[in-house]
DNA sequence: TCCGGTTCTTAACAAATGTGAATGGATTTG
DNA sequence: CAAATCCATTCACATTTGTTAAGAACCGGA
């Protein structure tokens, strides 16, 4: 039997069997509804989690409109770094897209685990500068392509999105409404 | 006397005498002057440095364009974290926009100091977070704003930097033409 | 299956932004 | 100091994107 989870922390540091097994200690399964919230807007993150199978988005609210930043799926962690670590109301809810599957832990097993061992403190790092990189290169996209661009870029980097994530998603995210998107899919 | 490098990491953490002798034993005085580049496009950063006065930007090249992404003044840590991490040329480069006195060390320094106290690799995790949060808000600006509000919220959040940054520099940074900036300014 | 809502598309028009070119002022350089 | 360059502005016009409204296609639930 393989674990998804446990093929991902490996690939990043190597996390002995006794380290493995206390992270998988802390964490607990939980299903979330597709159309259901991880975590709700405004509130304040407590959890981390990984994401076994399925889809989610972490989007801000705009005029009522939701706005994805960021998307994540299976195999990935995901939580609102800034509200968890500074226990502040989050700006940025996360959602689920698909129904998912995740093991999630608190902020206080997080910290069990970074006193645990140093490796688990250079994961979350690892983890955080993924991200960084990510958002960094989409704010690039963002000062330097216009909105045609940013979709046929998007739609090469992303073809494991276009079909599983809503077209008006797709285009709050590069920052376009939902009829120019339908517009430049139509002229090519 | 008093040194704004160890003001602002005290800010921080609470890093004892001993770890800011030992960190200042690593960092070597530069002059670099307006126009000059700290870290050249497509180099390898090798740098990581603390910036005693002047001001510098965090820039990408498009079609021969300077467009910034970032920017860096007295008080600040710089560096490319992505090329400094990873080894690979940079796809950000740094560049004064003001003559600049800066403190800098190596990336094999930087190893020695993760190694002699935990504090300094929290110290970096929390530089990184900052600007992971800064640039996920300028994310959320291009998806949400237009050319006028964020200008507008520019001028509001970085009065600081409006009359040491040339115009064309701001245009290219909140992602539009420096003539469609001079638009907005005269319109109001 | 049918219904009711949601998502996607289309179109005409409005508004915002880009483009190219010219000007004048400021700044740098020799 | 003068020449040269750079930078900000302005304008007319082109292009892109937003807005509003309507209908078509696609669901999910009764």
């Amino acid at each position: 039997m393989t674990d998804r989870l446990i093929d991902e922390l490996l690939k990043i540091d190597r996390f002995s069997d006794e380290e493995v097994v206390t992270l998988l200690g802390f964490l607990v399964n939980k299903f979330v509804r597709k159309g259901d919230h991880f975590l709700n807007p405004g509130q304040v993150s407590r959890h981390f989690a990984f994401i076994d199978s399925g889809l989610v988005m972490h989007y801000g609210l705009h005029d009522g409109v939701e706005i994805p930043c960021n998307f994540s799926m299976e195999g990935d962690w995901m939580g609102s770094l800034k509200s968890f670590t500074t226990g502040s109301p989050t700006e940025v809810a996360i959602k689920a897209l698909e129904d998912c599957w995740i093991r999630e832990m608190t902020g206080g097993q997080l910290q069990q685990l970074f006193l645990s061992s140093p490796r688990w403190l250079l994961f979350k790092n690892e983890l955080v500068q993924r991200v960084f990189f990510n958002i960094t290169q989409h704010n690039a996209d963002f000062a330097k392509l216009d909105a045609k661009a940013r979709y046929y870029k998007f739609m090469k980097e992303r073809p494991d999105l276009i079909n599983r994530v809503p077209q008006y998603y797709i285009a709050a995210y590069l920052g376009i409404k939902p009829q120019s998107l339908s517009r430049i899919r139509k002229e090519g």
